[in-house]
DNA sequence: CTGATTGCGGCCAGGAACTGGCCTAAAGGA
DNA sequence: TCCTTTAGGCCAGTTCCTGGCCGCAATCAG
């Protein structure tokens, strides 16, 4: 075996933590305990924080060093984790991540093997629609696409729906990915329009990569995330949510998560909320279940007046 | 620059995926084109398929191949990764997957330097602490450091706060770590009591690696599974939700996503859901915001007639 | 069609690097 | 205390790597 790829199978070896004693490393590896010394010092030179204990039921161990090491993972984790990213991309996770998790799971996922995708897709197909704040889930694959074709300059072709039209076909230049509010935007120049476009990416039905590189252009403003904004008429209806609560403080977090500000003391709480949809409000009431009073906005009070009425309506079925 | 090194900076540099030129290629690696090119079928020998297009604007071109290289992240992909693990872990995404994303984010967490995992840390505070489907989050960095611990047959030191108990302090010679009904257990073998015993994760406080190692015990009847499930008396309180809406079946589904199962027809659409919070029923009758009717259980009527009593009270602040 | 560009790979000679074996030292566990 | 295991210097033999040269093939622009 070549001395790379030795080094990177005992780096595989190593990854799975456990200690190793010196002599099973230079066996499974072929080599004299003498290289295998030798090969733990390459590494160590490499940057990688190679623990090694002496003595009886000693051995070798990795530690988390200076650098990030290069991963290597067993097909269930890979997939593992590009499901994990798919949530985050869609903004299950933090907000703000978005845009690196799109990034690592273009790369996992241009790196998988086609049987490994097809597992991915699988899996997709079990997680849930419902997104964090309101907000269309994007389909992971698409998503993936169009970051890759981003990154490569490469042309393709997708059918979008705009609202209230029929699908069209578009042959258009990928530029970048843009997150916003929520929501997730190509911006691209449309080859047929001759001119710069932004798209909806829940609004896209299809992406076919076409294999045709194109020479980058310049972006009009440079900026795409202002393109898009510009492009934005209606930005979604966005509801400042106060309510008052009589429970104690750290109920009142705990329901809440990091949705909201909580203050005021206990007992006369202030909750806040910034929000689209309005039906996060109400299932924090029914997790705090105590006594409230719905400053703003009102539309909320007319969403729990209507859940009330018809709560009391039917005497149950 | 040694040639080991080299090939993981040529790996690295090919994992951004768009075309290279070996000119620039072998500029940056500082050899000459014809070494280049050794490099590049010495990763073709390991494996790896990297596409080649000859011509003019040809390049070198790293695609998916049969078995998953090493993947090079960049700091913030590290991060976004073990973010978005995390959700998986505590069974936001795929049931099922708790293991493997466990087992991953253990091998991602490991290898990350300090400042990567302090970021992760801060970034862990932002997560919300509200899990589908009810359940307490339980901490990553329990999660991984026991998995840890597991692997390498490493004992702990913990706080255990039993259930209407003080804390109290346990060593012990992590076996396993069990999901079961989105909750996670650790099985164990404690050192002061002599037995073995399960420790359900979100009770364990602080938990501490002592570096000494044990010999791993045969645990009794084998299964760590059967093990916790015998000792687990009281399972906690399940949900059969029956509730009669009158809406579409295409806009019942919608709010329900895949929490629960939908029949019946438009006007009288019965929705099923199996589930042990009662909030997020509630959620889908916000959302749905029609005319409804709950079947079963008790417990939803009177959640919701609580609701509505407190809303109907206060006339608005 | 022609020429330019770029990747492919054989060949070769010099040299760098790797290997295995030997040695002693140091550290940790029983 | 003794045994085991890692650490690392030294050395000789050999492998492997490198850079430069060559002709060849594929692709694209003009």
């Amino acid at each position: 075996m070549n001395t790379s790829a030795r080094m990177l199978r005992l780096l595989s070896l190593l990854q799975t933590h456990r200690y190793w004693p010196g002599g099973e490393l230079s066996d499974r590896l072929e080599v004299s305990p003498r290289t295998l010394r030798r090969d733990i010092d390459r590494l160590r030179e490499l940057g990688y924080a190679v623990d090694a204990v002496r003595g009886t039921a000693g051995g070798y161990q990795l530690r988390a060093g200076g650098s990030l090491p290069p991963l290597l993972l067993e097909d269930e984790e890979a997939v593992a984790i590009a499901v994990g990213l798919q949530q985050a991309a869609n903004g299950g996770a933090v907000a703000g991540m978005e845009d690196t998790s799109v990034q690592a799971l273009t790369k996992v996922i241009g790196l998988m093997p086609p049987r490994l995708r097809r597992k991915v897709d699988a899996l997709r197909s079990q997680t849930d629609n419902l997104v964090w704040g309101g907000g269309p889930a994007v389909d992971a694959g698409v998503l993936t696409t169009l970051a890759q074709a981003c990154r490569d300059d490469e042309s393709v072709h997708l059918t979008y729906t705009a609202p209230g039209a029929t699908p069209t076909e578009r042959r258009v230049e990928p530029h970048r990915l843009v997150t916003l509010g929520r929501r997730w935007y190509l911006v691209a120049h449309d080859r047929d329009r001759q001119d710069w476009r932004s798209f909806r990416l829940d609004r896209i039905g299809e992406v076919r990569t076409t294999g045709q590189r194109f020479r980058p252009r310049e972006i009009p403003g440079g900026d795409a995330l202002a393109f898009v904004q510009s492009g934005i008429r209606s930005r979604p209806q966005r509801y400042d949510v106060r309510v008052r609560l009589d429970t104690s403080r750290a109920a009142a977090e705990r329901a809440v998560g990091h949705w909201g500000t909580v203050s005021g003391r206990d007992g006369d709480v202030l909750l806040e909320m910034n929000l689209d949809h309005l039906q996060w409000p109400v299932l924090v009431l029914a997790e705090v279940d105590c006594d409230f009073t719905i400053e703003s906005p009102p539309e909320l009070r007319e969403l729990v007046g209507r859940l009330a009425a018809r709560a009391s309506r039917p005497a149950a079925g």
